[in-house]
DNA sequence: CAGTAAAGGTCGACG
DNA sequence: CGTCGACGTTTACTG
């Protein structure tokens, strides 16, 4: 890992083209050639870069280059695309170079995952006396996230319904409704488990994906995380 | 900005929680105190970050992370949310700040789509007083590039004209003056708009584009990307 | 390797 | 300020 801070233009050239003006800003080169151009606000995105794999070359500047001040010249070219990032570099504050070697991982706990989890052991949150039959429940097109046996006492009420099949997501959008749909349609073909009903479950739903679903006849709910995660184990989330 | 290169452990919780054990790694300290955490590889993603605004605490470890090795922890909170990042600093390798000031900013944009922004800004290059309604107007077969209001002093001028859908190419081809026709023939029938002239605006122009417009009763208009782009900004390009 | 869904998405436009 | 949609999306997963 290569670390420069200084002046610098950039430009970009690729799927679009772009622009940076000369000013002070940290390059970072990895050891995949990759180059990252970061400015001293913003997220974590870079101002601009290059994804790996790529090749960075060095280069003398020329004439013009040279009397504008300009002290290199980086040609980062992507290795499987023409994709070509120029950096120009004036005033060099800082130029180290650093041995990280591979880094162990990311260790992470995903939402839509851990949504899952909690709700499969909060079924109830689906109606009272709702049992978990299981989650990832198989069809041809894909697993359910869940599949939910309604009581009887409940299936009188529900129109005969037997089961509920249970899309979540953390933000709901009409693909989700969608996504729904065609698995609601394969399962109330399998007389096992028909009628299913849907529900769709989410931290947020869009108000399109409200709409859909209420044309379809299929439910939403909205998961409180942060409650469902309380209920989960009031001590586990300190850190 | 700050730039630490350390061997380091992360730990995120927000919505999700996420555990980064000891390794060497790039940390970026921005003005606004966000955080980034780097490794050697990866793309333009950092391995762990904290968006601004946020917060950073520096620590002394405590007794068990001493023993660790731990020299420093850093607690950086967000401050909208109750996200935090906490990083836990071993061996430090560098530890080096640097004043950047506000980056200028990125022009970027693919071709067609900074042509379209560029001349939705400088729309009275298509005759003195014209006005944008619209970039992307929508319309039953797609959108239009741009949707501008003729003034109402030259209407007489262009034989009651009201307005002008734009379509914006880096190249225009036949296909162009083929879409712009289908629009400018739904376009017509709107009471609202009618009637409509067409431009087709783009940096070069196929001569067989050239001719088909003007049998359509088409105007084409010539953009001169870097000239434009210049007056967007005229102290930005240096190369 | 390709296709798809998720992302602590981020970012910008628009109402 | 929230919502919506695109992104040089990137990333992870699956067949």
């Amino acid at each position: 890992m290569r670390i420069v801070v200084a002046t610098c233009a950039v430009d970009y050239t690729g799927r679009l083209t772009a622009h940076l003006p000369r000013a002070p800003r940290v390059l970072m080169v990895k050891a995949d050639g990759s180059v990252l151009v970061h400015s001293d606000g913003g997220s974590y995105k870079p101002l601009n870069w290059m994804s790996p794999p790529a090749t960075l070359k060095v280069c003398e500047p020329d004439e013009a280059q040279r009397a504008a001040g300009a002290t290199q010249v980086w040609t980062v070219s992507a290795t499987k695309s023409d994709d070509t990032l120029v950096v120009t570099l004036f005033e060099v504050e800082q130029d180290t170079s650093h041995e990280l070697g591979v880094d162990p991982g990311l260790v992470k706990d995903g939402v839509e995952a851990h949504l899952q989890k909690l709700l499969a052991e909060q079924v109830t949150l689906l109606g009272e006396g709702h049992t978990l039959v299981r989650r990832e429940y198989p069809t041809a097109i894909g697993p359910v996230d869940l599949m939910v046996r309604t009581p009887a006492d409940l299936q009188v009420e529900h129109d005969g319904e037997r089961h509920v099949a249970v899309e979540i997501k953390r933000r709901a959008t009409i693909d989700a409704v969608e996504q729904l749909t065609r698995y609601l349609e394969l399962l109330n073909r399998d007389p096992l488990l028909a009628p299913v009903r849907g529900v769709l479950a989410a931290q947020t739903i869009a108000p399109q994906a409200r709409t859909l679903a209420a044309d379809r006849g299929i439910d939403c709910l909205v998961l409180d995380y942060d409650a469902m995660r309380g209920v989960d184990d009031p001590t586990s989330r300190l850190f």
